[in-house]
DNA sequence: TCGTTCATGTAACGCGTTACATGATTGC
DNA sequence: GCAATCATGTAACGCGTTACATGAACGA
């Protein structure tokens, strides 16, 4: 009895706590957002909204678009803004300080990691190092598995084994990096009381990390 | 009325082709093989299994096993060996040689690749080419919408996305070796008539690309 | 006025996992 | 004898997509 899906719906609830948008609008920022890693459709998108307003976490409002000719009469829905309730505000939040091990797993990271923006920094530097290990422990794995087996597999399959593994690598190092800026650490800025024009650390534009053009 | 699914159908027949195996077995070779890219569980393989054979495709054997003491009377089945028949060959080689814009996409490609070493070279450059358009594409359409959204995106949301189009650039600079060596180009050696112990190709051990320690 | 994009929704299906049930074989 | 791991299978569920249906708003 639900349609509820743990990354839809974080997502969903993290990018209406910017702001209310519409299902339509929604749909593109999640899959930009999220960007390489996740493509919702609206086949998913709309039943989930319409959980999480029964959940109480968002309300539609009949978004008073008003058109040239502002329709006279009633019935005129169509385009309907969700907007976060603060009970959908509370139970984000509550999501967000959540650091267990599913977040290390692959689209559940780059979920989380969308919306560090919002999240403490004790949570992020968790959710970093967690996604590491996680990496770290899959990398033995495949070195031993390739251990084992290196003889008898034919030249592509190693190939392709190799390119995976070099992916992996390449991901830590990412990690490694920004774990060590979040230690080097900015100010902590906590989720609620933020100015939206917050232009301190203006020397790096604040970016997590200061890279040449790659 | 199925429970066939592209993927793993064609690795499992891919798998049997190079040798008769049980299940257990089977999915062992299924998750280190495709490496990091897929893993598959017992609750999708011996479904799966069961409609191969339906199909003609595969047939059961009671793998005459004979452990210690060989047991003596009928009505001792598990362990069911999976054998490819002459159909189900053929089915694969077919597989084998469509090269259409399904074969692009993430899990697919990998698939294909990693039985590359029974495709025969055309196919393989053109698998190859067409997941480098594949990506190129992709990645168009990544700055684009990097352009039009730079700045409402906060600093980790654009470490993020900027991350992502790093792997995607990387796998594309792979993908241009891939496709230089096979250029180069060793034999052909075609699918059939090929000789397990082969070892032509001394110098590099005959892997697709040299290359120096990663 | 006609095509495109915006906008919302649903039903059927695809593909896979989890959790469970069952039992043989091996090693200590 | 007991634990681990090998080995096979199934039913229920999760999560998402495709394809379809519908219609408003906008620009040429």
């Amino acid at each position: 009895m639900s349609k509820r899906s743990g990354i839809l719906e974080f997502a969903v609830l993290g990018l209406l706590r910017e702001s209310p948008m519409h299902g339509y609008e929604l749909r593109k920022r999640l899959n930009t957002s999220l960007g390489v890693f996740r493509a919702f459709s609206y086949g998913s998108l709309y039943p989930c909204l319409k959980t999480l307003v029964t959940l109480g976490w968002l309300v539609e409002e009949p978004a008073v678009d008003l058109g040239p000719s502002a329709a006279p009469l009633a019935g005129r829905r169509a385009k309907i803004v969700y907007r976060l309730t603060a009970a959908g505000k509370e139970h984000f939040e509550e999501l967000l300080a959540h650091s267990g091990p599913d977040a290390w797993e692959d689209e559940h990271f780059a979920a989380r990691f969308a919306f560090f923006g919002q999240t403490s920094k004790d949570v992020r530097m968790r959710v970093l190092e967690g996604r590491r290990s996680r990496l770290e422990e899959r990398l033995e794995k495949m070195r031993a598995s390739l251990v084992r087996t290196r003889e008898r597999l034919d030249d592509y399959t190693l190939e392709l084994q190799r390119h995976g593994m070099e992916s992996v690598e390449r991901e830590v190092r990412w990690l490694n990096e920004l774990i060590e800026t979040e230690r080097a650490g900015r100010s902590e800025r906590p989720a609620d009381e933020r100015d939206d024009n917050d232009n301190t650390n203006q020397e790096n534009g604040g970016r997590p990390e200061a890279r040449g053009t790659a």
